[in-house]
DNA sequence: CCATCTTTGTGCACGCGTTCACAAAGACAT
DNA sequence: ATGTCTTTGTGAACGCGTGCACAAAGATGG
């Protein structure tokens, strides 16, 4: 969860409703591999358990998309994958530019993730003229001085900043003012945009921070606890943890 | 379930909303900004805009944790600084391990953001025999074969996963029965883990799909007038075959 | 010491998201 | 056709998070 809109002025009113979006990305995953391995229908029970959500989520969830399933038997994997693929947009190609080709940088330009779901990495763009010309991920990284015309030769909509703090409102700035209107942040900044640009974020200290949180009160816990011995994993279902996509639990295997 | 029901708001109530924890790395990294500036006061007004929240849930935050904060003034910088960093658990030392040193694991060793907030990197670990030794980020990779001994060693409890996602899970399995019992995921899969171990995911796909939602929605109400909405590019030869992003299988059998 | 002004802390109401529980719908067997 | 069995789809209840609005608390000035 870290979505950095601005204000909400409530645009949903047909919508689909924002934790269930969330989840699709993740009901697709599962689904594209029970697709590979030629599964043809699944219940809701066990897409769940694939995807670590409550059965009755799942079936919520669907139930904005469509009826799409058939009771007593299940879902039909290659129609939902489509469906949800459709309702992503993800049936149409999607240029990306990342600006930032740092270490950060080169990782999202080589991340195989991104291509396999309809996103294509159109641009990658720097300000250290050093930078200019040498290639990342077979891609040659271009000067941050043609931002503007590389995003609308591209019609790139999205853009990904990792770029240093510092830098990162104004290459927003520019992106938006060439016309990008979703932005995946990278940089530990708020970013301001105008109403109408979607900004995501993510921030890899601050999930650590959680953990740490977490991890604190496990520790003081344990201590005031003075139980010792076990670790007591099944004596106490304490754990209020719970990321934006809750995670199941689950039985050690061994 | 699983939820704390632990609850006893006597004199120190432990009982921090799992939203509110998620947003005071937000307050901390305003109020160190503020820190740096010598800034010795701040409203919940100023504050909540810098952090890009509302001032009514920031007070009601703070609220958690204790009364902090003085009428008619405001905050104490430092003083709240302290507090969430206490709260958060930064004022002592986490050692963490990377596991997965590939261009993601890389990034993330360099990632400077981690020991500026008590988070050290322990370990690089990596699977590959040729990248043993090898320094990132000024920290030798060590073969995972020793991986329970480094997590022993070095007293680790908080472990990040940036593997592919088909190694992940019996890394995961691994990092927990060597002790770790919060993980931070970066591979596209679901993770299994027992009760009182903490997973928090970060999929760099999952977000960018929710952008395109997002983006299509835009799109289509913007031409809605002209064209029928979906773009009607439905026919896509090769959109659902799989990429070579790693994705696994992530049924288990239940 | 009192009045006024600023800002916190919070009671309350509202809306969203989650979960339960079950009727409806269809498959399948006889 | 009819009954049984499985699984979906969803109405309803519940709990959490958010934001409003205001009283309490303390600073400040006369």
């Amino acid at each position: 969860m870290a979505t950095g809109r601005t204000h909400r002025p409530a645009t949903r009113s047909r919508g689909i409703p924002e934790a269930t979006v969330a989840r699709l990305p993740l009901y697709l995953r599962a689904l594209t591999a029970l697709s590979e391995r030629s599964v043809p229908t699944v219940s809701s029970e066990e897409l769940a358990a694939a995807a670590g959500v409550n059965s009755a989520k799942l079936r919520k969830d669907f139930s904005y998309l469509g009826s799409y399933g058939t009771r007593g038997v299940g879902y039909d994997v290659e129609y939902l994958v489509y469906q949800i693929s459709r309702e992503l947009g993800l049936t149409q190609d999607w240029p990306v530019v990342i600006v930032g080709i740092g270490n950060l940088g080169a990782a999202l330009a080589n991340y195989g993730g991104f291509a396999s779901r309809g996103f294509r990495v159109a641009a990658l763009i720097d300000a250290d003229p050093a930078m200019a010309g040498k290639p990342v991920a077979g891609i040659p990284v271009q000067h941050s001085d043609d931002l503007e015309k590389i995003i609308q030769d591209n019609g790139v909509s999205i853009g990904v900043i990792a770029t240093p703090a510092g830098a990162a409102q104004a290459v927003c700035d520019r992106l938006v003012a060439a016309g990008v209107t979703s932005i995946l942040n990278f940089a530990p900044t708020v970013l301001s945009v105008p109403d109408g640009v979607d900004v995501r974020k993510v921030d890899l200290s601050i999930e650590l921070q959680i953990l740490a949180f977490h991890e604190q009160r496990k520790a003081g816990e344990e201590a005031a606890s003075s139980d010792g011995g076990v670790p007591a994993a099944a004596a106490r279902s304490d754990s209020a943890d719970q990321g934006p996509d809750g995670d199941m639990p689950a039985v050690m295997p061994a």
